[in-house]
DNA sequence: GCATAATTCGTCCTTTTGGACGATTGGAAA
DNA sequence: TTTCCAATCGTCCAAAAGGACGAATTATGC
């Protein structure tokens, strides 16, 4: 970790409900330290720490607690976007706001959908950086117009997706049936007499619809 | 299929109660067709068709509902043993008894242990033969006093190896758990913070003692 | 009749899992 | 003290599973 502002209050920076406290993610040294100068000089804001990737930050932003973690969404090896959905997978409670710079759609698409809050574009200036934190913090979701657009035309996407969840075809369901009984595919293809690439595509499918990505998960799911 | 007596009830050997349908699955022809004879000719026994492998009579066995299979140990490609753990597996109501030309105590035993009711020596008597489908068909356990003996020893070893099942370490446990959540090898060893190699190690005890071949199967156990 | 979904089968490729081993360490029981 | 077991890590290999596709046929609803 570069830089620390402090782990205990400081004096007229109490750590009250009122203050709010920030992790930075960003490999780019200067935008990292000039967020964290940023957000380490605001009146009831407290920058944390800094990370540089994506596996540091997944280690200790935990142990830090902070309401909101700014999160570059283009890091070295692991990215922004996957290390947010371990993060969000093991803390929900944390906010997560997605600095990009430019407007990638898909990717702040992929970003929402793994748990980001909103996101920043990297030209944004001081004052909405530190309102885009705030409004995190408070449950909200910052995101441009433009973006809250598509995300509302997604969420209908998405809508219909979950209706299908519940709407297993006949064949699916006796599929999953047999998986939750603990039979192989091909245990599976011979019991219903049909070929091992049915099985498989049934359970494409399947998996599709449950929004799993193993027969283990799916049993899981299956059996509440 | 080389021998089917036939499907239909005969003059003087109706499919009542009374009567015994046996399947033969044997490789060696001369055996195959002096077993099928011997079935087929005897008062109150039907051999309802033969067999030459393992995979043929997993097919083609379960629809034809016969009470007792007698099955070589011995059988090219898969074994009479995996034959007789899959066919119990999904027909537990059929009685299985292995044919082996020597007194193989190991084989023999594995073969128990997958769900074969009793065996015959290869050498037996054709009295002794129809004694032992008889038996099995009423729920007995053909065997020789030699092998009851070993059994009756091993079944302390198997109670010994059943407590080890309610017995999984606490190590075990805490891999079983996270197995019944759907989680992935490498996901538990992170979680963990332990090896993927020893994460394997560990789950390829608990399906030795919980007598599973899958996480699938594993996990379907664990949630009874 | 046309769009949509379900069902069926396939290929190519990668990752994961499982089986069969060996080996080390540390602690507990005989 | 010796022996056993739990826990750890590893290798080699084969089988199973999964992802990303395409594609054909048969319903089914609008």
């Amino acid at each position: 970790m570069e830089h620390v502002v402090d782990f205990l209050p400081v004096v007229g920076k109490h750590a009250d409900t009122s203050m709010t406290s920030v992790i930075v993610v960003e490999d780019d040294r200067l935008l990292r330290q000039s967020l964290a100068r940023l957000i380490g000089e605001a009146r009831s804001y407290r920058c944390l720490g800094t990370f540089t990737t994506a596996e540091e930050a997944l280690e200790k932003v935990p142990g830090l607690r902070p309401d909101v973690v700014v999160m570059d969404i283009n890091l070295p090896k692991m990215s922004g976007i996957d290390c947010t959905r371990q993060l969000k997978l093991a803390h929900p409670e944390i906010g997560v706001l997605m600095l990009t710079v430019y407007d990638d759609s898909e990717r702040i698409f992929e970003a929402l959908r793994v748990g980001a809050s909103g996101y920043l574009l990297k030209r944004s200036v001081a004052t909405e950086i530190l309102q885009a934190i705030q409004d995190v913090k408070e449950g909200g979701a910052p995101m441009s117009s433009q973006v809250a657009r598509k995300v509302v035309a997604s969420f209908r996407v998405a809508a219909k997706a979950d209706a299908e969840n519940a709407t297993l075809s006949e064949r699916e369901t006796e599929i999953l049936a047999h998986l939750s009984k603990g039979y192989s595919n091909k245990e599976i293809s011979e019991r219903m007499c049909i070929s091992l690439s049915t099985v498989r595509t049934h359970l494409r499918h399947i998996y599709e619809k449950l929004h799993v990505r193993s027969r283990a998960e799916a049993i899981v799911r299956f059996r509440h």
